[in-house]
RNA sequence: GGUCCCAUCGUCUAGCCUGGCCUAGGACGGUGCCCUCUCAAGGCAUAAACACGGGUUCAAAUCCCGUUGGGACCA
């Protein structure tokens, strides 16, 4: 049994989006699980959309999810005379000819086709020219596909899928200006790459019998084939770019942690028993392309979300902490502080990943906390802040500054007595406090949010906020 | 239009291949309750699906055919 290849072969005309993640997730997932070889091929021979900036992209994506490549990546740009060697050899086994068509007379004859409602396919008429090649035209190459019989795909997630070749027609290999079609350069690629599995989304299903062919008329045995489902966006059609962030790396902005992304990629059209949650190697150990569903999935932010909340809570708080400044940063929430603290950023973490499904939302919340000075909600001031709690206050601001050190316990010891000596319940005095101490109604318990701001911080606002009252 | 793929709660899915254990299970989301200094988290409970129609069979979510719907490719 010959080890197992396989490739993910993005083309660099964009990011790199969601579904392009999920197909090079399966096949990593495959290669590890097989103990295989993972390779990554560069497929930009579409010279117009091809952008170094989108393989940079496509690159910082991959490594953002961790999945890494064995070979590559190789770029089809510089193989070029490899398709063009494997063109030539098809051209005088007699299984490809020159064709002179051009583009504008080859779109006339295909919508005149469609107008008579048949088959838009090339009629091979330049596979019967005689005489004199028509000059100062490069031609195309075109290969002879076969007009009969059928060609069946053993497809290891459909099954089997039979085509009749009278389907296909002549498709171009090599284009005028040199350049393979996608067709041509990805068998010859797999082929000399000696691929052994291609693991593609099942957009390419209909252009495999095409590649079949080609294999054999190259005289290589095909891979085998595995056609993915499509992920769809939420309203069930094609996932793009109208659904909001699609490419990987706005997730790392939006504050996603890219283990679960990939846990959330995973179990896209793939599941085993019951289990929604997978460490990466427990997903390479038990990934295998038989548990793959046939049907298209919907991408579902909020399960996303869960699984994101779900990670932030049991990653080791030290990187989660790491993770964050970079945000806070971006909420403008470090400069008052200068470089933070490791031990009070732990403790804000720990504090907020409870109630963070993203390190955006983290930041977001973490704001009052960081800065020196507040803006108090205008309808939490008049709900809470009532004059009636002014003697309560009074008595908490000396008993809470007096606090041999500002620590949980003694917090609450201090705070349980202004309690008792009031008779205020714990939640009568509590939610005003919150309010005082960070503007807000919704906050980590209150002794948490008295240790993260600190003694003068909190003393401060609870002095303020007795001018508030009334 | 042609070809191909697909079809279980709103969503992701288990079950389907190898019919009976399915009174169709889990998860996200929803709802309710508990916990509680707020918000979360957590716990418990609950509503919610085999697209439809025909077969085959003692028995069909499961096998076969058709219809409908969705998707992809040809572009």
């Amino acid at each position: 049994m010959s080890p197992v290849r396989v490739r993910f072969a993005p083309s660099p005309t964009g990011y790199l989006h969601i579904g392009g993640v999920r197909t090079a997730l399966f096949n990593w997932l495959f290669a590890r699980h097989e103990k295989g070889v993972f390779i990554l091929r560069i497929e930009d021979t579409d010279r117009e959309r091809s952008t170094p900036e989108a393989i940079q992209t496509i690159l910082d994506g991959l490594k953002w999810v961790g999945l890494d490549w064995d070979e590559g990546p190789l770029y089809q740009t510089a193989r070029l005379a490899l398709y063009k060697e494997h063109a030539a050899r098809l051209m005088t086994d007699g299984k490809a000819y020159h064709c002179y068509c051009s583009e504008e007379e080859l779109e006339a004859r295909r919508t005149e086709a469609l107008a008579r409602k048949e088959l838009p396919k090339y009629d091979g008429r330049c596979s019967r020219r005689s005489g004199p090649v028509p000059s100062g035209i490069s031609p195309a190459v075109r290969f002879m596909a076969p007009q009969t019989g059928q060609t069946t795909v053993d497809d290891l997630i459909k099954g089997q899928v039979t085509f009749d070749n009278a389907q296909l027609d002549d498709l171009i290999i090599l284009r005028s200006n040199g350049l393979p079609t996608y067709n041509f350069g990805a068998v010859v690629d797999d082929a000399v790459m000696r691929i052994t599995h291609v693991i593609r989304g099942d957009d390419h299903l209909n252009n495999t019998p095409r590649q079949i062919l080609l294999y054999r008329a190259l005289g290589y045995d095909p891979p085998q084939f595995g056609h993915l489902p499509m992920i769809l966006g939420p309203d069930k059609v094609k996932l793009s770019k109208r659904h909001g962030a699609t490419s990987v790396l706005e997730y790392e902005e939006a504050g996603y942690l890219p283990e679960a992304l990939v846990n959330y990629l995973v179990r896209l059209g793939w599941s085993y028993g019951d289990q929604e949650v997978f460490a990466v190697p427990e997903m390479i150990e038990k990934f295998t392309l038989d548990r793959i569903n046939k049907a298209p999935a919907a991408f579902d932010p909020e399960k996303l979300l869960w699984l994101n909340s779900h990670y932030l809570k049991h990653a080791d708080v030290k990187r989660v902490a790491d993770l964050l400044v970079p945000f806070l940063r971006r909420q403008g929430l470090l400069a008052a502080h200068g470089q933070p603290d490791q031990t009070w950023l732990e403790r804000l973490v720990k504090a907020f990943r409870e109630r963070s499904r993203t390190l955006l939302e983290m930041a977001q919340q973490a704001a009052p906390y960081c800065q020196d000075s507040i803006a108090v909600d205008p309808e939490a001031a008049t709900k809470f802040l009532t004059a009636s709690l002014k003697p309560a206050f009074t008595k908490l601001i000396p008993a809470l500054d007096q606090v041999p050190s500002f620590e949980h316990d003694e917090l609450e010891r201090a705070f349980k007595s202004v309690i008792a000596e009031t008779g205020l319940s714990m939640g009568k005095l509590a939610q005003p406090v919150r309010v005082a101490l960070t503007g807000r109604t919704a906050s980590p318990g209150i002794f948490e949010v008295m240790m993260l701001l600190g003694r003068q911080r909190t003393v401060a606002r609870l002095k303020k906020a007795i001018d508030l009252m009334r």
